[in-house]
RNA sequence: GGAGGUUUAGCUCAGCUGGGAGAGCAUCUGCCUUACAAGCAGAGGGUCACAGGUUCGAGCCCUGUAGUCUCCACCA
């Protein structure tokens, strides 16, 4: 046992304790085998990422449940990790290359990847150092990241598997392709904007007539890529152009009128222009009437060399110069201006360009089928429920999975080509001989999406392929994933089908969704607006404990959150609170109590008042908890604290205090250890630093806070008579202190209290409580009461007096008594209301049909009480 | 175009299966009462967005309207 520095400075311990539990090895599973088991994985962070409020907020969440879990006698594994984070990574990369003036190219490949892999040795682990600082429980021994051996590994059995299955094809199809960052990107990476457009109206002759076509388009220079226009083949006003032959304006190129479904009649002028390499639908309509695909921009999005008057322009830059020519050519019909939503990269906000492509998918039809049973069924749930709903629509309508990536940082597709035979060969080792001309193989350039190895982080970081793997065996499938909402589709999605299709089963029970951090104002928190708020800032200035109690309190699940310096302000003087509190029992502390359990024999009132309290408070917490309701949990434990330990408890006992060596005062001290030492057992999950700092200063059995046993409720720990005696006895003190200070009457200015009341017994012993709490000179418990010059307050339980002569005025004493007088008969008027109402009493349950009698009663009698103070006044 | 969230005190938000509206911050009043001024004791402040409906009873359930935010889809 130590003392406790004088002041709350969560910097002095917070590190060193931190420390110590991971010297102790308490964030690893204790082996205890007969144990249920209870495991999360954490959302790797990217590389590149330095802690932010999204990920303080997410881990919180989750060592809270793990935490308690631990606590509870699970045998608990929070495995944490990082993600290589691809396309993030490489662009991060290249640009702090660009400004040295080296490109990729310079590099090359192997000298890009040593250079990436240098920059994940120096940066990667940053962000796991600063979870450290926030208090993460995880197994750090156990640490992985994507693009490690094991994980690796995984992904090239993945793959093989479902290419053996015909579940990964190569083909040629329209993706989404990022020019700035010169790869391809998936459906779900692409960031739909608001942006504004025009609709260019433009004609195309007709050959050999006078004829024109007159069609709309909002990106004019995919007109070079034109390779035919299409009509409805039940559009008559067409009819007698199909199979006709259309000249295209600047190019000259001869293309068709073909007849497809896909164009409605009743939009614009029901002709379309057909590009079928630069749009997805006109790819299908390509398809249909083997139409040739005609790509007429770079990597880069600028116009090929096949046309040599815009050849090397930006597609923004040719967009001009040909509405120019148009105009110029007299195909030009008009502009008119639209708001559009455009399609963005959500890495770096650049316009996305559809473009047919050789590309790698993965055939998402048949995987979904799993993924979406798991959820209808139960097997899987979101809380709340509500995201369920969102997750079936996206995996209901799945479309083919583009994963394929022009990019170097990443998993490297395990497919080889003989550039002889054009065989092709997909496999696990690292290089193929051609089995059909015996030569070496070249390897697929391009490595996969980033979230294809996301999506099996689960088992790949247990073990997986190897089923005998004891992790795997043990914590998988692990109980819950907590995550954000907006990450849903990218990655919850792609694990639950990764998760029934290679291990068969799922990969969590739960999926507990939380919102995103706001600031203030609302915004999202982002570094271009610079509104971010730096948790490890907080974490210097507030503790971690503080900020770890700003993120939980006042959030509910799945909702967005705003936070602000007051609120981490607030949460810091409550943690202030507890360190004093703490502070003053050990003070008192004259011997060794029992936190373990408590005799409750030669207890006060009082104290059977707050074990009873706590006692409810324990099943109330857990229960929350157990349903992830961490924000009402944890402000149920800050009321308690603060205002039933605190506020009311360590006021009661103070007197108790002081009289040393009484076998009242060792029943204070008691209680007072047993219920701060238990009531920061059920807090250590959301504060661990406080909690342990005084936890290891109080009486205690066992090393630490965080491996010792989550509270139970215990039925003998109830005592509800406790609980009615001194809730009137609070009521009684309340009142007075209220009508006190609404007379101004100073607190140095001591008044004899008089309460009449019924029950005498329950004001028995109670004076020193009163004059303590209530400025009381002395307490008398009367009969009655007939003094002149007196305040009156009515209660429920008993009228009492305090005769303030000098100060009271008879006038305003009257009129206030009226006032209260009003008050009780409107309440009588309620409850007689209810109760004339013959439905209410037929249909309402009996227990409020009684609780309604009562306070009938109650109020008739008080009622009753204020009438004679006014006619006595 | 479709779906969902949200609307509660001046501000930020809780309010768990329908049974008399809560917290923090801010404001006002009085207190350095020897754990804590990062504190203590009090006070004021809400037609629970609006309109209907179900119910004995609605902040909570249903329908509609409006503001606001988000997701999905995307017609050239």
């Amino acid at each position: 046992m130590k003392e406790l520095e004088k002041k709350y400075n969560p910097a002095d311990f917070e590190e060193r304790l931190y420390k110590n539990w991971e010297d102790k090895g308490y964030f690893a599973p204790n082996g205890d085998k007969n144990a249920p088991a209870f495991s999360i994985v954490m959302p790797p962070p990217n590389i590149t990422g330095q802690l932010h409020m999204g990920h303080a907020l997410d881990n919180t969440l989750q060592d809270i449940l793990v935490r308690y879990k631990r606590m509870s006698g699970y045998e608990t594994l929070w495995l944490p990790g990082t993600d290589h984070a691809s396309i993030a990574t490489e662009a991060k990369i290249v640009e702090a290359m660009r400004k040295e003036g080296v490109t990729k190219e310079d590099l090359g490949r192997e000298g890009f990847l040593e250079r990436a892999w240098d920059w994940n040795n120096t940066y990667g682990n940053r962000i796991c150092e600063q979870l450290k600082k926030l208090g993460s429980s995880c197994d750090w021994s156990r640490k992985r990241f994507t693009l490690d051996d094991g994980c690796s590994d995984a992904v090239k059995e993945v793959f093989v598997k479902l290419y053996n299955e015909g579940l990964i094809y190569r083909g040629t199809r329209i993706i989404n392709w990022c020019p700035h960052c010169k790869t391809s990107i998936s459906d779900a990476e692409v960031e739909y904007k608001d942006m504004d457009g025009n609709f260019w109206h433009l004609r195309y002759p007709v050959k050999d007539s006078d004829e024109y076509v007159y069609l709309a388009t909002t990106r004019p220079e995919t007109l070079l890529g034109d390779t035919a226009v299409a009509v409805n083949p039940k559009d008559e006003r067409y009819s007698h152009l199909i199979g006709k032959t259309l000249i295209l304006p600047l190019v000259g190129r001869e293309i068709p009128v073909v007849a497809d479904e896909y164009v409605e009649m009743d939009f614009g002028t029901g002709v379309v222009k057909i590009t079928p390499a630069h749009d997805p639908n006109d790819f299908e309509v390509g398809m249909r009437h083997d139409l040739p695909l005609e790509n007429m921009l770079t990597d880069d999005a600028k116009i090929t060399e096949n046309y040599p008057k815009y050849a090397g322009m930006d597609r923004y830059e040719a967009r001009k110069a040909i509405v120019k020519d148009l105009e110029e050519g007299g195909y030009l019909v008009r502009i008119e201006p639209i708001k559009h939503n455009v399609g963005t990269c959500y890495r770096c906000g650049t316009v996305i360009e559809p473009r047919a492509s050789l590309q790698w998918f993965v055939s998402m039809k048949p995987l979904a089928v799993d993924a979406i049973n798991a959820v209808k069924t139960g097997d899987i749930k979101f809380i709340p429920d509500r995201f369920s709903k969102n997750y079936l629509h996206w995996m209901e309508n799945i479309r083919d999975w583009c994963i394929s990536r022009q990019l170097w940082w990443g998993h490297r597709i395990p497919a080889f080509y003989c550039d002889d035979c054009g065989e092709l060969v997909v496999t696990k080792e690292d290089s193929a001989v051609c089995p059909k001309c015996g030569k070496a193989m070249r390897q697929d350039p391009d490595t996969l999406d980033t979230w294809f190895s996301s999506a099996l982080w689960p088992f790949s970081t247990m073990g997986w392929p190897n089923e005998d793997a004891e992790d795997l065996k043990r914590f998988y499938p692990t109980n819950t994933l907590v995550t954000g909402y907006d990450i849903i589709t990218f990655w919850v999605s792609r694990m639950i089908f990764s998760g029934y299709a290679h291990t068969g089963e799922k990969p969590f029970s739960d999926v507990f969704i939380h919102g995103l951090v706001r600031d203030a104002l609302g915004r999202k928190m982002s570094k271009s607006l610079g509104n971010g708020i730096d948790p490890l800032e907080v974490i210097s200035t507030y503790g971690a404990d503080a900020l770890r109690f700003t993120l939980a309190t006042g959030n509910s699940p799945g909702n967005d959150m705003r936070i602000s310096d007051e609120r981490f302000e607030a949460s810091r003087n409550f943690a202030n609170k507890i360190w004093n509190a703490a502070r003053f029992v050990m003070m008192n502390l004259t011997t060794d109590c029992d936190t373990e359990a408590i005799d409750t024999n030669g207890l006060a009132a009082e104290d059977k008042w707050v074990i009873s309290l706590y006692n409810r408070l324990v099943g109330e917490v857990r229960d929350n908890l157990d349903k992830y309701e961490l924000g009402i949990a944890v402000s149920k434990l800050y009321d308690f604290i603060w205002d039933i330990f605190c506020d009311w408890y360590i006021e009661l006992v103070k007197p108790r205090l002081a009289e040393k060596g009484s076998e009242s005062n060792l029943a204070a001290q008691r209680t007072l250890t047993y219920v701060l030492s238990n009531t920061l057992k059920l807090l250590h999950p959301f504060m661990p630093f406080i909690t342990e700092e005084i936890w290891l200063s109080l009486p205690h059995s066992g090393e630490s806070i965080m491996v010792s046993a989550y509270p139970v409720v215990k039925a003998e720990l109830n005592f509800p008579e406790a609980e009615r005696n001194i809730e009137i006895m609070l009521e009684a003190i309340r009142a007075i202190r209220n009508r006190r200070a609404e007379m101004n009457v100073p607190p140095k200015r001591l008044a004899k209290v008089i309460i009449v009341t019924k029950e005498p017994e329950l004001f028995a012993d109670k004076e020193p409580y009163f004059k303590r709490l209530a400025s009381a000179s002395e307490l008398c418990v009367a009969a009655e009461c007939n003094d002149d010059g007196t305040v009156r307050i009515v209660t429920n339980e008993s009228e009492i007096f305090l005769p303030l002569a000098d100060i009271v005025d008879a006038d305003a004493e009257r009129e206030r008594l009226q006032k209260e007088l009003a008050v009780a008969e409107s309440e009588i008027k309620r409850a007689n209301g209810k109760l004339n109402n013959a439905e209410f009493v037929a249909k309402a349950p009996e227990k409020l049909v009684n609780a309604e009698k009562e306070k009938l009663i109650k109020f008739t009698e008080l009622a009753e009480k204020l009438k004679a103070s006014i006619a006595s006044l």
